[in-house]
DNA sequence: TTGTCAAGACCGACCGGTCAGTTTGTGTTA
DNA sequence: TAACACAAACTGACCGGTCGGTCTTGACAA
């Protein structure tokens, strides 16, 4: 993968997080990666083969960024908390890939009843972000680490939301003091329901 | 307000809710109000004046929809968990006005770092929800009716962030059932934290 | 006859995408 | 080391089409 090509990619990643897939314009992109449309056209079929790349790329950043160290915890609550301070920390804050707030969220609303098969490529993330929560929980149930009584569903279902939530409050007020209750909170939660 | 105008509100009220401001073109409101440019230029000065008559015929809708029967309901927890039943059942669930899911979540993002005058519209009514749930919460504390221990900046958050999360989780998966199981385990917390 | 309002032809700006042509980098000769 | 050949990388004018918005026209009601 040449520099252009790589610098394309990050370049779209930002402006995608601030504008959304369809606001940007290929103009927009050229300028930003200071190149032009043969410079662009060299490397990608068309827009929407970049709409994959990136889509590719901010899944590695996610990645990196929220399973940061997860792999060396072994209880499943610690994962979760862990979890939930990688995404208040080194996520929703890394304004340098998500200027404009997660990618995710803007895309999927973006294409959403629009570009039906894009829109699947995103939620196929949302998906797999949701089941890792339910593992974890049902991990923490089986093991005994958390109360028989809870109800790993509903859990699962609330704290995927609140993450969801807390997300969008955070791109459109970016105010670190309600990011940092809100996730408090959840911690604080998870906390209360353990054995 | 002529019948034409407030068709061509209505329906641009949809089109928001399904593929957002900007990704709506003239030609689709046409189409879909069955009318023509001159039809609709002599009502409106620009699509930004429409964005704004739009946000307001929303703004009335939500409030209807969510805060029906409030002011006959003393009891402030009361009417927090009548608030959470009114989202689920008569907000989120209104695929007549919103059949793409909330409007206002859709146009924020759409127009966030792009249009600041529109977004501080929208966001104006955001900060309204917020502060609506704090009040509530003070007032039961207040009044005894919810433990003193309760961190009601924490809550207020939570609730907030929540609310937006399963709408778009909502406008995403169009799952009634996720819908019912987060709003449900908000109603219990809320009880669980009653006197 | 006059005022109101809808119809749709029309405008310049911008959209994503194409393409003929230029520059740059690299391997192969001598 | 210099001359060459070729491909990959890049440029920017240009394409058909759509964007939001304007303006002339005519139908109809008062």
């Amino acid at each position: 993968m040449t520099a252009l090509k790589i610098n394309i990619i990050h370049e779209s990643l930002k402006l995608f997080s601030l504008k959304g897939y369809s606001s940007t314009s290929m103009n927009d992109i050229l300028a930003a990666a200071n190149t032009s449309k043969g410079g662009f056209y060299n490397h990608f079929k068309n827009k929407e083969e970049l709409f994959f790349k990136v889509l590719e790329e901010a899944t590695q950043i996610w990645r990196k960024r929220n399973l940061d160290q997860l792999n060396h915890i072994d209880n499943p609550v610690e994962k979760i908390i862990r979890l939930l301070e990688n995404f208040r920390d080194n996520y929703l804050k890394d304004a340098e890939n998500f200027p404009g707030g997660c990618v995710f969220i803007t895309l999927s609303l973006d294409v959403n009843n629009q570009s039906p098969h894009l829109s699947k490529a995103i939620n196929k993330g949302f998906s797999g972000v949701r089941a890792m929560l339910r593992r974890f929980l049902e991990q923490s149930v089986e093991m005994g680490e958390l109360k028989s009584s809870v109800n790993t569903d509903a859990v699962t279902e609330i704290l995927f939301s609140s993450l969801l939530g807390v997300s969008i409050t955070y791109s459109l007020d970016k105010s670190e003091t309600n990011l940092n209750t809100a996730i408090a909170f959840l911690i604080d939660y998870v906390n209360s329901i353990r054995n």
